[in-house]
DNA sequence: GAATCACATCAGCCTCAACTGATATCATTC
DNA sequence: GAATGATATCAGTTGAGGCTGATGTGATTC
C-alpha cells in the first residue's frame, strides 16, 4: 500500500485524483507519461483498491478511494504515537 | 519520506524503532539481515531525519524521529480529506 | 461494417536500489 | 598498545520494477 504511494509518478497520479475524478486521458495529458505507463501503474492502484473505476461510454473514470488512503495515514499516526510514547525506553545491550 | 517507508527492511526497523530506542546489534538480532545492510538502512533513515543517533559508548541507539513520522501521515489524512470532499466532482472528457 | 478513439495487456529492455564482502574507524578491555 | 567488539563506509553484483512498443479489445461514429 505504501509502496504504491512511493513512485513519483503513481503519487502525482493519486494527488491529481484526490481533487477530482478523471479519465486515462486526463491523466495522460496531466502527466506527460505514456498512455501504456498510466495504465499500467492505474492497474497496481485498481488491485490494491487504492481507486475505483466508473467506465462511461468508451472512456474509464477513475476516483480515488478515501478509506484506503486514511487506513495508511492511520497506520504512521499510531507508529508515531506509539513512538512519543515510549520515547523514553531504551533496550539494555 | 514515504519511499522509505516502502521497503520492507526499512518498515520493519521503523516498527521496532516505535516501540523503543535500539542499537544496531538490537536490529540485526531482530531481524536477521547482515549488519553492513542494516547499517546502510540506518544511513537513509538518519539523513532524511526520521531517526536520531544517540552514540553511548561503543554502542548506537536509535531513536524514531515522531514528528517526521506524524508529517507524512497528516499528508496523507490530507489527501484522503481532499477526496473526500471532492467525492463527486468529475472533470469531463 | 469500416474506421477511429480510449484504454488494457503483454514481452522485452534497462535502470536503480537493495544486498553483500571487504575494510576502515572508534571505543573498550586486557 | 594489542586485541576485540560495535558500527560505518565503500565498490561490486544482482534482481525487482518502471518504462516502452506492439498489439488486443470494446465502444463510438461515419
Amino acid at each position: 500500500m505504501i509502496r504504491l504511494l512511493a513512485d513519483p509518478l503513481r503519487a502525482r497520479i493519486v494527488e491529481l485524483l484526490a481533487g477530482e475524478a478523471l479519465c486515462t486521458c486526463h491523466l495522460v495529458a496531466e502527466t506527460g507519461a505514456k498512455q501504456t505507463n498510466i495504465s499500467n501503474h492505474l492497474r497496481q492502484l485498481r488491485q490494491a483498491g487504492l481507486v475505483t473505476t466508473e467506465p462511461c461510454g468508451r472512456f474509464t473514470y477513475y476516483r480515488l478511494n478515501p478509506g484506503a488512503l486514511q487506513a495508511a495515514a492511520d497506520h504512521l499516526t499510531a507508529l508515531a504515537e506509539r513512538a512519543r510514547s515510549h520515547s523514553q525506553s531504551r533496550r539494555p545491550c
